[in-house]
DNA sequence: TTTATTTGGTTTATAAAATAAACTACTTTA
DNA sequence: TAAAGTAGTTTATTTTATAAACCAAATAAA
């Protein structure tokens, strides 16, 4: 009947993040932030969650001087995406 | 960009159960339960913050001697759902 | 009859999430 | 050099979700 939402990918910011990510394929810290709307703290937990579960790979680089994390999505995460989107349509579809 | 996830259907439980109604209209506890898996006390819960919000509302009767706990979706409900159901989009489209 | 057991829930307690606020470390600008 | 901005992290608080325990009535079993 109803397929289980992944928790993972069942809330509103991390779901943003990675629907982003699918698309353009790596985004840092500040572009998350604009797109999403997010408080930096906020997003800074749900990366660290999309990545510890291998979502999202996190690279912490410099851009000159300034420190900066690059976020890229993974197989596994692509997978864990596309999983979920299925999932949904057992809910919403009409 | 994203449109904002209603918080209160946002939750997949809640989500089951509004499917449900929004397709047979009215239906039981014991039906609920069965179809959603839930347990007791969370459906319970979760009918009622149902309920509160005005997105179904709940009849407390009785089949033969049993009490019967039958919900119904409301307009504002039903409105609520293809919203949500809209907003999503927003994160799941290609 | 009385003692389980089942039905149909509700209440309470715990774990997990989301969010906000405060903080750190470094950089740039005045 | 002092103030303000950038890029985050950490900590604390609130809100949710879930599970476990409980309750009252009905039915079934000994």
């Amino acid at each position: 009947m109803f397929k289980e939402l992944d928790p993972l990918l069942h809330s509103q910011l991390r779901l943003a993040v990675m629907s982003l990510l699918i698309s353009v394929d790596e985004a840092d810290f500040v572009f998350l932030k604009e797109k999403t709307g997010a408080t930096s703290g906020n997003l800074s937990i749900q990366i660290d969650k999309l990545n510890e579960a291998g979502y999202i790979s996190v690279a912490k680089t410099f851009k000159g001087k300034m420190p900066c994390t690059t976020c890229k999505i993974t197989e596994k995460g692509v997978a864990a995406f596309d999983l979920y989107v299925k999932a949904l349509q057992s809910y919403i579809k009409k």
